[in-house]
Formats: C-alpha cells, sequence, structure tokens
DNA sequence: ATATTATATACGCTGAAGCGAATATACAAG
DNA sequence: CTTGTATATTCGCTTCAGCGTATATAATAT
C-alpha cells in the first residue's frame, strides 16, 4: 500500500516556481515590505506609515506578492490584514528564514521592522 | 585600540543590494546557469550545450550576472571561464547556499548539475 | 442617504529586460 | 593572411513592471 502524499507542506518546486519565488523579491519595496510582515501581521495603512510611500503603490505591490502567493491577506472589518504565508518548498522556506535571520543588522531594514513589531504589538486594538 | 575591519568579506548591505542580488536570481535561465556554476567553473560553451539555449542568450545573461557581481570570469585562451563570485554579504552568501542545497532534489536542476559536474571532473583538458 | 476611512484597481506613460538575428571581437590554427 | 571557433555586443522589437493620478469598491459612522 503506497504512502500517501504529505497534504500540503514542501513538495519538489519547478524553476518556474524558484523564478516566480525570487521575482517576488526582486524590488526594493517588496523586500522592504516582506521585511515588515517578518515582524507580524500588518494591515495596508500601517504599510503605508512605515514605509511612507504612496497607498496605491503599497496596494499593487501587495496585489503582487499575493499572487505570487508570498503574502496572504485576510479582510477583518474595514481593514485587510496582510501576513506571510507559509512557505511552499524549501527554497521559499530558505528566503523567508533568510529575511529573519540575515536582514538582521541592515540599519534601514531594522528601523522598519521595530517600528512594524511594535504596530503588531498593539495587538488588536487602534494602530 | 579599535579592531580594524575585515578586509573583503561580509559587510552590511543596503536595501538596493538586496534587489540587485534578487533580480540576478530573478530570471529562469539565470537560475539554471547559478545551479551549473555550483558544480564549478564552466566556459560558455559548456553552459550553451548543457542547457540547450542560443550561444547570445547565454552571454547576455552572464553578461547580466557579471553587471550584478554574481559571477566572475577569467579568459584562458579562447575560452571566458565563469565561476560564483565569492559573497559579498550574508545574503549573497545564504542564497548561494540555497543553490548547493536547496535546489537539491528539483529533477531538472539536479540533471543539469549531474552535466557541469562531469564537464568540471574532464578538468584543464578537453571538455 | 452621505460622508469618511481603508483598500483595490484602471489608465496612460516610461523604462527595463528579454529575444532572435546579425555583427563585432579575440584568439588559434593552418 | 585566411579560416574557424569562442565569446560579446548591437539592433529592433515586444512584453512587463513600476509610477502617479484618478477612480472604484467596501465598510463604518453620522
Amino acid at each position: 500500500m503506497p504512502r500517501a502524499l504529505s497534504a500540503l507542506p514542501i513538495a519538489s518546486p519547478g524553476v518556474s516556481d524558484l523564478d516566480t519565488l525570487f521575482k517576488g523579491f526582486a524590488d526594493p519595496i517588496r523586500i522592504r515590505i516582506l521585511n515588515l510582515l517578518a515582524a507580524g501581521e500588518l494591515c495596508v495603512c500601517d504599510i503605508v506609515r512605515i514605509l511612507d510611500l504612496p497607498q496605491p503603490t503599497v496596494s499593487r505591490h501587495l496585489a503582487y506578492l499575493r499572487r505570487m502567493e508570498l503574502v496572504e491577506a485576510t479582510r477583518v472589518a474595514k481593514f485587510a490584514h496582510y501576513r506571510l504565508s507559509a512557505p511552499s518548498h524549501a527554497v521559499h522556506a530558505n528566503l523567508v528564514a533568510c529575511v529573519r535571520s540575515c536582514f538582521v543588522g541592515i540599519p534601514s531594514l531594522d528601523a522598519e521592522r521595530r517600528a512594524a513589531a511594535a504596530c503588531v504589538a498593539r495587538v488588536a486594538s487602534a494602530c
């Protein structure tokens, strides 16, 4: 009796999956957004405020990241809450881990990640 | 007496360095080329043969990777020998490590890397 | 209903990247 | 010098991504 394939986690990606993944990271604004989301779930207005960018710019990049399946969103009342998706394969997992480890020590990213963490800390309520 | 900064290796990159780095990986052909070079130094004709792509296409992507400082080349007689550059910071190092570890198990990349390794093995001589 | 806040999308434009085909350069061999 | 092999670059073209502006949608409040 053959073993069932494991449900979701970690399949073998094709080259085009890798391409998609790296393209998701291949923009300075998206790098900054992914760095923020490494601190936890944020709504669009938090990201706009922390990165100090026009809202349509942020929304467009978030839509791009959603298409690449690098982030997920849920709507809670007026707010769209974005978070990093669970990695779908080893390379994806590695890149997310890299955001959490290798990005530390880069001053501008450190500052933005701290601001995001403060936002996440003010949990459910205002922000 | 303050400690001297270590010579070349591992400085703190800016966001635009990260952007440059990820853009280098953000193309299926470049992913395949970087995967080949993980096996060792190769000349352009090897890469052309293994990937079965037009030579100008390969040369153009190699030029791109050179500009991004992801690869280096030395000319030996008629042949341009390409290899991965030494990582210039932690994120770069992480990505190169990812090529060597996470790319393993992806069938098409495995096959191409094996072909490259065979090429590298036929060391100095023909190939 | 109207206004306000949050978010997403469409439009027109610009710039960069990719391709195939052709051409240029570099070197070796005859 | 001519030929042949290896590599790089240029050209014209197309596609895509990014931007700012404006507009659409969604939910809440008045």
